[in-house]
DNA sequence: GGCTGGTGTCAGCCTCGGGTGATGTGACAG
DNA sequence: CTGTCACATCACCCGAGGCTGACACCAGCC
């Protein structure tokens, strides 16, 4: 069968708990914190993280199979650009447990000891 | 000598890198989860997730020294609640970073290959 | 063609951290 | 005072996962 040129536009399973463990990891964070700044390839990570090539590819593996990430392929470079919506949704679930447990403390909602 | 029995408010380091790994457990976010809606104590935190009261004890150790949440003795029960703050910083310290993502899709800006 | 440089993949090592059981302590009930 | 309950602390086990080295692959350059 014919592959065409599907970039694979990734599915992107939005599982939160999956992906705040995605970022969890220092490394990966900061990659992430690169990422927001400037689209680049696996070279430049290496020399802005230190961390060795087989190391970083293995976790843009996963920052890639979680969605957080895009690949766009430039002759033998790699760029990787971030997914804005991703840290969207992330921030947007944080800000409205943050919401949530304001109002419980405002009506101090608490359950009675048994 | 010692001066009275504070509640020792908690320094509060605010490390986002480390509060996101805090945040990543899986039962950690289930506890923050049900503490947002409800002020809760470590009985009903165990009938609540289905985990060891240990297992929930060391959980809550690594929440209250990471600043996520406060502890107020009730007799033999001891009360968590939620810190909506830390919530709240994170929220938008992950608005803040899709922002500049998205700034950096938007104008396409990209390192070129060396 | 062969060679070099940029990346992904695989297999293994080894550490970190989550789960558990035993044990201690303080607070009520009797 | 003694028992029980709520909770914390400790010591230990063990598996998930991060790091690495060896290798395969592909795209340009000679």
């Amino acid at each position: 069968m014919m592959m065409s040129a599907k970039t694979e536009v990734t599915p992107v399973p939005p599982d939160g708990a999956e992906l705040i463990r995605v970022l969890a990891d220092p490394l990966r964070f900061e990659v992430v914190t690169l990422l927001a700044r400037e689209t680049l390839c696996t070279t430049h990570l290496v020399e802005e993280t230190g961390a060795r090539q087989t190391n970083l590819s293995n976790h843009l593996r996963v920052l890639r199979e979680a969605g957080v990430v895009d690949t766009e392929p430039c002759g033998r470079f790699t760029y990787y650009r971030l997914r804005p919506e991703v840290l969207t949704s992330l921030a947007g679930a944080f800000a409205e447990l943050a919401e949530t447990a304001r109002e419980t403390a405002a009506t101090d909602r608490k359950r009675p000891c048994p």
